[in-house]
DNA sequence: TTGTTTTGGTCTGGTCATCAGACCACTTAG
DNA sequence: CTAAGTGGTCTGATGACCAGACCAAAACAA
């Protein structure tokens, strides 16, 4: 069974705009807002995303049916409190054995060359803001949280770092299905301790200026979180 | 101008079937068919895509439009003798010299260890196909044609035998924009057979299921390249 | 040749997502 | 209490798409 699928041809299906609205509204509400935030208000959101209310309205729709936020006539719509539970269980896209095997070496390819290319391009302010993501992940770790959101944000910048529009664009679609291992990886007891120590020592590498240091730490990083995840399954 | 912008709201925008349509069809046109040959019937192809009849002559008529098909009532659809100029002009898109070299960039930190799992992963179907590639790129070079397609073939068959699908899915995306700096390549003197030789150690190396060297050769394939097309600019 | 089949060309009527805009109902700040 | 701001609802228009019918040219078979 070595051989894919040869190239066949998929359902085309015209994208909507209220589902990629409501994509970015979602990495939005993780990355930056805390339960119990409100939303910025429809008219605004949608000037912001450069369409209609009515479409912007529906993406809200569908993050409500997931429990995600919660629309109050006259007050705005507020972040809901998100439990372990709530959020892993109706947003994670269930993913096979084979694709996870398939992502995650997809990292293992891009990532460390990645690393490496950060350490020397990365800028002042790059390292300050991943310092500081390390720093929150750190403080999320001490109140017992597991801190994916810093995790993801933590690769993200490092692609960043990397000053690479090409690479960011590419981590940018395949975000939603990386945040999966992710979870599955941090809720194995004393991952996300673990998690935390391989990024201090990318970000260690990269700051001394050092691509093979960076390169090596990321490779060992994610191969620790390939381990746990494969196991699991 | 060492950060790039923070993560911005891009303008949300509804993708359009025929579009989608038209770019595999293109795909297929340059990947499937010589010039002179017929497409499937229009009712077939709607057939095949799973959608209307209007959305693939629409897309259709966009390919008519950049000159690479010419429909003919009662007869069919035949694809358009393409020659360097009409192929390269009105279908390349300008990409900026920054764009370019990151393209390359990202090539070099994918395809390396692409090439190595496929050292590892190939069947033999896969090895035959490729084989099967290198021999039409000779063939061409030997009339004098640049190969672009079987260029791109070559390394297309590359990452679909190292078995991932969502390396295959991720150079689907890319494969439009991979496209031109391939063709600025070929177009150097002497570099189109350097290409070739370049394929065939990295062929070598697979056959022997040494990643090592299937890894070394990609990488040194593609800083040839890279140096011509920068250099070009 | 002649008639049938196949193919692209054209048109219609309907559905759906989206848009702009107006108005209502509720909450909250002053 | 009032005004401003917010979500809730509705309308009419637009554009992309679909299914299907019919026409016209080409190809093919008898």
């Amino acid at each position: 069974m070595a051989t894919p699928a040869k190239p066949e041809f998929e359902a085309i299906r015209r994208s909507k705009v209220y589902e990629e609205v409501a994509k970015q509204l979602e990495r939005l509400i993780l990355k930056k807002l805390q339960p119990g935030d409100k939303l910025p208000a429809e008219r605004e959101l949608a000037e912001m995303f450069g369409v209609s209310r009515s479409s912007i309205r529906d993406a809200i729709r569908s993050l409500e049916l997931v429990g995600l936020v919660e629309p109050r006539q006259g007050a705005g719509t507020v972040v809901r409190e998100v439990s372990a539970e709530s959020l892993v269980n109706p947003l994670t896209i269930v993913l096979a054995r084979q694709q996870i095997s398939e992502l995650l070496d997809f990292r293992k390819m891009l990532e460390p060359p990645l690393a490496a290319r950060a350490a020397t391009h990365a800028s002042v302010e790059d390292i300050t803001e991943m310092e500081e993501i390390l720093r929150r992940q750190d403080d999320k770790l001490r109140r017992g949280e597991l801190a994916i959101e810093e995790d993801s944000e933590f690769h993200y910048n490092v692609a960043m770092a990397s000053d690479n529009s090409v690479v960011l664009k590419v981590l940018d679609v395949l975000m939603d299905l990386l945040r999966e291992t992710r979870e599955r990886a941090l809720q194995v007891e004393g991952r996300p301790q673990k998690s935390l120590a391989g990024h201090r020592r990318i970000l260690m590498a990269i700051k001394r200026r050092d691509p093979a240091a960076a390169e090596d730490a990321m490779r060992r990083h994610i191969q620790d979180v390939e381990k746990i995840v494969l196991n699991k399954l």
